[in-house]
DNA sequence: ACCGGATCCCTTTTT
DNA sequence: GGGATCCGGT
């Protein structure tokens, strides 16, 4: 059998060998934290604990697959599909679909993601007859995230204080109202809600602490007061609790995490056992030092000194290019180059960092002309268009017919001569009832006239056809693609987009989405491949069951530094160093970087060997361009330890220079055609 | 009611 | 660069 301990230094060896009680490991990037979570886990069961009574939460899908590669390796998949490892949201969900008629919601309630939430946010506002314009939008929503992250209903929130408290708590109470009639439920709601359930129904809760017996959570101090919450109810029984995180790296603030949960975790569990780990096995010395410089100022942080026997490694490379596309050319060639100096250096090892999404674009393209193979990470971009948001939203009507939301998405899709006018009909004809029940209300259909009453029986008759269909589980992609063709959306993008091409791509995206609903199927049993389920796994991202092809595999990774939490590549591009985009501009109007820095600490702390920044001089904004000043962390890099390349003449794409000249001639006015 | 065009937002970061 | 939204013509 696998030595579990082997492998492992004194410290990480004493942490793993405590199987009760409390136990804090607060280390270090790259100290082995959740090499100690995994071998934990590994040890627990060894001592014949078994595998379903142990549960390992991440914050996010990424750590979550991570977490459970790491554990199948030394357990072997048989094992290791026994125990729970997920996500906060992936393990309250499957706590409230168990429990669903203790909450608010009925079988099969969905999701309601980003638009979601705002259509109702606006139907809200239009209930309640407030002019609050739509910038107020997301202010609100902000005011109702914070609510619940601190498990405040409506009614607790019209104690507080303040003007816009007393707007936002009425706004909040009917957001939910809505909510709950459309059988939906957001994020935020989705940890509210099972630590409401659990504070409500002690027996249900005891049922779940006799369960879990042992919770292992890795990051910690990215956990916000909701799951300290929950996690403080489930733990309360057995208190066998291991957390594990960094201070230091500390990044999501911005969500409601309280780092105090970590700090403070000792002082919460009397006799909890407390582990540091100093020595870093992941980065050379040079990366190390480069990263300390970052974190040393920190206020409220224990502090850690890291040391590696790494060796001091190559020195950070940092590049100015002229152009983002410059900067991705460039980086494309050096990839290229990278592998004949190191041929160990595989794709796989590659990672390309950003601090924000849409700039994995210009990577994407690049990489696609060069033929580097790349995965993107945590991207919604594929998602996120309108056509695949149609589909989806297509099925959440057959999962949930109270979804009025996605029905009014759909519903002129393609056009069906049923328009604003007939809506209201619809609302007024019965204001309680959800839109698809008074469609299907034959007296409603009697007020029609024949030109809305034959394409509304046809849309309804497909859908109902559909519903009972997808009510049996399996065949997925089948059933959505009869589904979507026989209600007119597969084949409606050529009436609806004059550009062939583009209507062509739409309708391939929706046939890769339903691709992709077979690669969900793949690896369920039957009767788990339902239409519900996989809308949950969609709504949370989280493809953890994804399995990945050798090609798939060994792909250069593109995502953000927050994803990239809790990852390691031996070779690091953190692309994008360019003042107001990293640190971020909001941050730098705040004129509060502290968390921006510890984003930064976490990027550099992410390569093991070679670690490259790149900044490009311009970079389209907002579809113009905008001259980009290097990022303010450049100039805090010790000197002995960076090296820039930027003088040696980087190979730069005939066309980005050519950009860069039209940009400057028109700068100053002048037409150069 | 539909279509096309103009206009106006946006853009952190994740579940 | 792209989506949502509004407006005016059909
Ligand atoms: N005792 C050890 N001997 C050799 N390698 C180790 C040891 N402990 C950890 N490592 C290696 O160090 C690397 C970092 O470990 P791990 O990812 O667990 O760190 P971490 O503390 O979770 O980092 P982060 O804070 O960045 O998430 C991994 O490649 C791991 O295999």
């Amino acid at each position: 059998m696998y030595n579990i301990l082997e492998g492992l230094n004194p410290s990480q060896k004493e942490a793993v060998e405590i199987i009760n009680g409390p136990l804090l490991v607060l280390a270090g990037a790259g100290t082995g934290k959740t090499k100690v979570i995994t071998h934990r886990i590994a040890n627990l069961i060894k001592n014949w604990i078994a595998p379903d009574s142990i549960l390992g939460l991440t914050f996010t899908n990424r750590a979550a697959r991570e977490m459970k590669e790491r554990i199948k390796l030394i357990l072997g998949s048989d094992c290791a599909s026994k125990l729970f490892l997920g996500t906060f949201h992936a393990f309250c969900m499957k706590i409230l679909r168990a429990e669903v008629e203790k909450t608010p919601l009925h079988r099969n309630f969905t999701i309601a993601d980003d638009q979601d939430q705002k259509g109702i946010l606006k139907l809200a506002i239009a209930e309640l007859k407030l002019k609050e314009d739509d910038t107020d939008i997301n202010l609100f929503l902000s005011y109702i995230g914070k609510a619940k992250q601190e498990l405040k209903f409506p009614e607790q929130c019209k104690a507080n204080q303040g003007y816009m408290w007393a707007i936002a708590s009425r706004i909040y109470e009917k957001y939910q109202e809505i909510l709950i009639a459309q059988n939906m439920l957001d994020f935020d709601d989705i940890l509210m809600y099972t630590v409401d359930l659990w504070q409500k129904n002690p027996e249900i809760l005891s049922k779940y602490q006799e369960k879990y017996k042992y919770i292992l959570i890795d990051e910690f101090q990215d956990t916000n007061y909701a799951q300290f919450k929950l996690i403080e109810l489930l733990a309360e029984k057995y208190k066998n609790l291991c957390v594990v995180g960094d201070d230091d790296q500390s990044i999501y603030g911005w969500r409601g995490a309280v780092v105090e949960n970590i700090l403070k975790f000792p002082n919460r569990y009397q006799n909890c056992r407390v582990v540091k780990l100093e020595q870093n096995y992941r980065s050379t010395n040079n990366i190390l030092e480069a990263a300390n410089v970052f974190i040393s100022g920190n206020k409220q942080r224990h502090s850690k000194k890291l040391w590696s026997e790494n060796g001091v490694g190559a020195k950070i490379k940092t590049i100015s290019l002229q152009t983002d596309k410059s900067e991705a050319f460039y980086i494309a060639n050096q990839i290229r180059k990278v592998q004949y100096e190191y041929p160990e250096i595989r794709f796989r090892d590659i990672a390309i960092l950003y601090r924000s999404n849409h700039q994995s674009r210009l990577f994407e393209e690049q990489f696609r002309m060069n033929k580097i193979p790349y995965r993107i990470v945590g991207s919604n971009s594929f998602y996120d268009r309108k056509e695949v948001r149609d589909a989806v939203a297509y099925l959440k009507l057959l999962s949930n017919p109270s979804d009025d939301q996605s029905l009014l998405r759909i519903l002129g899709v393609p056009s069906r001569n049923l328009g604003l006018k007939f809506l209201e009909s619809a609302r007024t004809f019965d204001k309680n009832s959800a839109l698809l029940k008074t469609f299907n209300n034959i007296s409603f259909l009697d007020t029609l006239s024949p030109k809305q009453k034959t394409p509304l029986s046809a849309f309804t008759s497909s859908i109902n056809k559909y519903t009972a269909f997808f009510a049996e589980s399996g065949d997925l992609p089948g059933k959505t693609r009869a589904y979507f063709e026989e209600i007119g959306y597969l084949n409606c993008f050529q009436k609806i987009y004059k550009n062939i091409d583009e209507a062509e791509d739409r309708r391939e995206n929706v046939i890769e989405f339903i691709n992709a609903m077979g690669q969900f199927e793949e690896n369920k049993v039957p009767e788990e491949a339902t239409l519900t389920n996989f809308l949950e796994s969609f709504s949370l991202s989280d493809d953890s069951d994804k399995v990945e092809g050798e090609e798939e595999k060994n792909s250069v990774t593109l995502l953000t530094v927050h994803s990239a939490k809790g990852l390691e590549f031996p070779c690091v591009f953190l692309v994008g160093m360019e003042q107001n985009l990293f640190p971020h501009s909001r941050a730098l109007e705040e004129r509060d970087t502290d968390e921006e820095r510890r984003l930064f600490y976490v990027a550099i702390t992410r390569a093991k060997k070679l670690l490259y920044m790149t900044n490009a001089g311009s970079r389209m904004k907002y579809g113009s361009q905008s001259y980009q000043m290097p990022s303010e962390f450049l100039a805090e890099l010790p000197e002995n330890v960076i090296e820039d390349l930027s003088a040696n003449k980087a190979p730069v794409e005939e066309s980005s220079i050519n950009d860069a000249f039209k940009n400057f001639y028109k700068q100053f006015g002048i037409n150069n055609k």
